[in-house]
DNA sequence: GGTTAATGTTTCTGCTGTAAACATACGGGC
DNA sequence: GCCCGTATGTTTACAGCAGAAACATTAACC
């Protein structure tokens, strides 16, 4: 029997190596094709080619594992939109395509999206905090007010609410996931001062 | 023995009476402190004092059962926006009434106001189509951008966005449920022309 | 090199949705 | 007034799930 000693290369034996990190990478794999209520732990666990109860020892249950699968969304959704953002010039239509991103992000990936937003940990705390979306928003919000901070907080949570709705809506095939449409209606709504 | 024959009286023999109205009347109940994955086929035959699989006389399966919820939800929010949109006088804040409502109702019945989204099928088809929340949004819509049928498809999907996105926000805990807020949002995003 | 802590496995419990076979009772035709 | 078909129940059974408990294996450190 030719046991490799190396750790990493075939060390297909008893431990894993980095389970956490495959179960993750598992999780975010599955959210492609699966719903979120269908999701399965002993089916990541069998993808990750383990026993069921051994996510058990990276995390303390199911919600956990979502969880972390859902911080890792919102990482993702802050580059995605990070990256939209560099490249307009001026600062409304650096705006408008961050709230395009968000609803392009939605579409591209709906379980992931929706994850995010079902731990009902908030994205931000209070009024969206500490994460590079949520950041990036207060930052161009204000610039598109020119500072006043009730019309900025307003402008924020509207443009949020507009961009969130229609995500929600198109990925619930309440409305067409038509791109002019979506273009449409942001443009109109981040528009300031109204 | 006292058999009853009265039919309806104490007849707790073997048949019911109406077992399908009692299932969703006591599904709606479940849902007023049940999140959507929580609730249990086998537990709402218990509420209701039947055995788990009587439910399949009724429905084809759980997914029939949760439809029907649905529906019924969907006529109470139907119900409640004309209640709220009679009262105002003038077009603009009828429409904003209709807004408002939807947001309520979201707030004030969570479980309810997600089971209707997340029955895939389209509220209204295509394009929110024959029930009677979606129609009066369409009437209302049109007379307030006066007719213009491509602004009156915009002004819809945009209003339908910024009350459905902070309905869902608020409900996921992302936004603070406050009324005031929710006014200056809702106001703001139903004026029209921009 | 032996002990300990981390990380795996097996086994078990109680829950779920749902299929199949069987029981009961209501309603209409003789 | 009886009889039988059909609607509507029940019991039993199965597979899949999340998670708890007890046990096995390995890696790391003294």
């Amino acid at each position: 029997m030719i046991t490799v000693s190396t750790s990493k290369i075939a060390a297909r034996a008893y431990h894993h190596g980095d389970l956490r990190s495959a179960l993750v990478e598992a999780g975010l794999v599955a959210l492609k094709t699966t719903a979120i209520a269908d999701m399965s732990l002993r089916q990541l666990a069998r993808d990750v080619g383990v026993s069921a109860t051994a996510v058990y020892r990276h995390f303390p249950d199911k919600q956990a594992l979502m969880q972390a699968l859902a911080s890792e969304g919102i990482n993702q959704l802050g580059v995605f939109q990070k990256a939209a953002a560099e490249g307009s010039a001026d600062q409304a239509g650096d705006f408008a395509a961050t709230g395009r991103a968000y609803v392009r992000f939605a579409l591209a990936h709906p379980a992931l999206f929706r994850l995010i937003f079902s731990q009902s940990e908030p994205v931000g705390q209070t009024i969206f905090g500490d994460n590079l979306a949520a950041q990036m928003l207060q930052d161009k919000a204000a610039r598109v007010t020119g500072g006043d901070p009730e019309e900025t907080r307003r402008l924020m949570i509207q443009a949020w609410s507009v961009v969130h709705g229609l995500a929600m809506l198109i990925l619930d095939r309440q409305l067409p996931a038509d791109d002019a449409l979506i273009d449409r209606v942001i443009d109109s709504a981040t528009l300031f001062p109204r």
